[in-house]
Formats: C-alpha cells, structure tokens, sequence
DNA sequence: CCATAAGCGGAAACATCACTCCGCTTAGGC
DNA sequence: GCCTAAGCGGAGTGATGTTTCCGCTTATGG
C-alpha cells in the first residue's frame, strides 16, 4: 500500500470520489469568500467551517494553506485568460478596452488574493501566456487607432494593479469606484496628444515581481 | 499612588524622560522599515530587536502592536496635510498636481501600513482635513483651467488608492513605476474633452470607507 | 552625591493558528 | 447487499507571536 497522503493529487490517475470532488469545490468557494472578507490572514478553521467540511478534509484535498491560495490564483489567471481570448475576437480594435472592464469585474468578484496574485507557485505559464495575450490585444487596439502608440505592456499592467489598489481599499463601501478609476485610466490611454514622459516598467522588473516570494 | 501602566501616554501631563522619547522615536523608526519590508504581519520582536531595545520597552511606550501601527498611519497622514499645504501656496493652480507627485514620494517611503491607512484608529480627524485641504486644491487647480471640471475629490481619492496598488505590487522591483501610472491619472484628468460617465465614489460611501474597522 | 520614580530587558505566560492523527463512516465496485 | 479502500471529523500538537511581569538600572531634581 502506497503511503497514506501520497495521492491526493487528483492530477494523475483515478478520479476523486464524487463526495471528495464536490467537498473540494465547496472548500475552494469557502476559501475565496472567506478571503475576500478577512484577507489572506483567515483561518484555515473558518474556511472549513463555511465550506461545511472538518480540517481533516481540507487538509485531505491540499497539502496545506498555500496551496489552496495558489490554486485560486491560478483559478483567476485562467479566467483573465479566456477573457482575454474572448475579447481578441471583437472587431475594431475594442478588444483590450472589453478585456480590461472584464478584469475589473473578475477581481472585484474575487479580491482575496491579491497579494498573490503574481507570485503564486507554478503560476508563471499562466502569468506568461496573460502577458501575451494582452500584448496581441493591446497591439490590436493601437493598429486600430484606440490606444496612444506609445502605450506598453505593462502599462496595461499598472491599470491592472491600480484597479487593485481601488478594489481593495474601497469595494465593499463602494463597489462601483474601480469603474470610474478605470474610465479614468483608459481616457489616459487613449488620449495620444500629450506624450508620456515617465519609464514604465521594465521587462526585467516586470519578471522580478513575478518572482518575488512573500 | 496612581495605578502602574496609566500613566503611559506622555500626551497627558509631564514629558517622557530624554532617554524614553529617544526610544520611542526609534521604535516607530524601526517599526516604519521593518514593515515596508515585511509587511504588516512582521513580529514585534523583530521591530525590537532593529530598533534596539527590549519588548518591556516596546510595551511601556505603545500599548500594543495595532497602537504602533496607528501612530505611524497618523504620521502619514500627518505629511499630507503638510504636503497639501505646501502645495497650497503655489500659484497658476499647479498646487494639486505637485501634491499628488508628494503623495506618490511619501506612499513609496512608507509604504508598510496601506493595509491600516484609512481605517487607523483616531484617525479621523485627519482624514477629514486632508479631504478638506484636497478639497481647496482641486479647486484652485479647476479655477485655472488645470483640470476638467467634472473631477471630484473622490476621484483624488481613487488616484491615491491607485497608486497604492501599484506601490505594493512593484515598489521593490520597479520603484519608479507609480510614476509612470500617476503620469497616466493627471493625463486623463487634465482632459476634459470626453466627459466622464461612471460615478466617483459618493461621499456617503467615503465615510464608510474610512469607517471600516480591520 | 543621593533618593527615587521612571524606565529597562527578557523570560515566562498566554493566545492563535497551521497542521496531524486516528477511530469511525460511506461510496461504489462486485 | 457486502466489502473495503477512500474519505471524514475534530481533538490534539507544536510552532509562532503577542503581552505581561518583575527584579535590576538609570536619569534627574534637590
């Protein structure tokens, strides 16, 4: 007999059982209301107790703490992902301005983690494949005339991470400010008469803050 | 004789001696780096230790850890209002602008206590003369044509949270981003030709948000 | 200088979690 | 239906961190 504990990937082999696969998913929902109220700081105990489980099986179905966290984070790249995929198929250039209001959307619905979101263990694929996506979206949107042509990658990502600064310090008094401040973000971006004058960030320090560990 | 420990706020009645206040200003010194560094969930032992003193110490000065946190938060929010005075005096309505340059400087310097800024306790007091003090910038700064009319203070608001969203996330690896992104925010609030359609935060929700306790 | 109250360090007490273990339960193949 | 491996709950354990306590030290007014 194998060692107890050695399995519980549901990865490779033989599927959970169907109680096990639906306590999963309960646990996983628990672990992202949970932190979206009391911050990455929750107990693992409060977690079990809103998914209606014992310790026991939390721990059954992840080894530990991190990487329940990690796995929603990978839940939330993935969804940034088909976003983005989605939006790439509109017309006119539209697409990085949809996506981005998606985001918004996606983090407000889900503002848990957001400490971790870019450095989450075996995160860099997604990370990685986003980062391409969004420049395939943004490079349409300048061909198209909506986005100054001096925009780059990862002005994209300072939207992201500003609609995150607003998300977590405002959202549950008021839900709606992260539309605003992204309006606010994306008339900057498309205005192109002014032209930019400070650095942004850096490929190298854009893959620095990916591999940076709490 | 009075009871031990009540006596330990120096705001009431006679000075702390000269080697206690030295102290104390190393503690928040301390406190301020190790929390830049680590973050909030840093150990009070360790900001002890850099500070160079005991824990009796420690606890002698500052009731407890979230009473440390809240001096360095008033403390910064005390350099706003400095700052926003300061820019109140300069002409042609460039006061906002400069301000929100300040701001940026002295989010990055401290950036340990975000988490606690607007929700610290007794802090609300200088939340509302901050507001205030924004207030009359924004003013002086629409009054000369500097920004679109249709900017409220709540929008400052935004601003501020944004980059303390892109402060946390990149401060470490990309320290000059924020510039950048609050180049973005002026950018879109100088232009007013297209008119702004989603809604700032309303000042009811404002108040809840600083109402929020931890 | 001396007296003394204020201050100090750090060990111990106490609290909070993350994580483990084990006897009991149950899904699901036969 | 029955058997059994998989799953389960929750008390227990250890690690980490905050706060208290107390005997010793030192600044400072007279």
């Amino acid at each position: 007999m194998a060692l107890p504990g050695t399995e519980q990937v549901l990865a490779e082999g033989r599927p959970l059982r169907r109680d096990a696969a639906r306590h999963r998913e309960q646990l996983l929902d628990a672990a992202a209301k949970v932190f979206a109220t009391q911050g990455l700081s929750a107990s693992v105990e409060e977690i079990a107790r809103v998914a209606g489980v014992g310790m026991g099986t939390l721990y059954r179905r992840f080894p530990n703490k991190e990487a329940l966290v990690d796995e929603l984070v990978r839940q939330q790249l993935s969804d940034f992902i088909e976003a983005a995929t989605a939006a790439a198929q509109l017309p006119g250039g539209v697409g990085l301005e949809v996506f981005l209001w998606r985001v918004g959307e996606l983090l407000a619905a889900r503002c848990g983690c957001f400490a971790r979101l870019w450095t989450g263990a075996n995160t860099e694929r997604l990370v990685e494949e986003a980062r391409l996506r969004i420049h395939q979206l943004l490079a349409d949107s300048q061909r198209h005339g909506r986005i100054r042509p001096d925009a780059v990658v990862s002005d994209i990502s300072l939207v992201i991470w500003s609609l995150m600064g607003v998300i977590s310090t405002a959202q549950t008094a008021a839900p709606q400010a992260w539309r605003r401040a992204l309006e606010l973000l994306l008339l900057a971006l498309r205005s192109s008469e002014v032209p930019l004058l400070e650095l942004a960030p850096t490929p190298q320090e854009m893959s620095e803050i990916i591999q940076q560990k709490a």
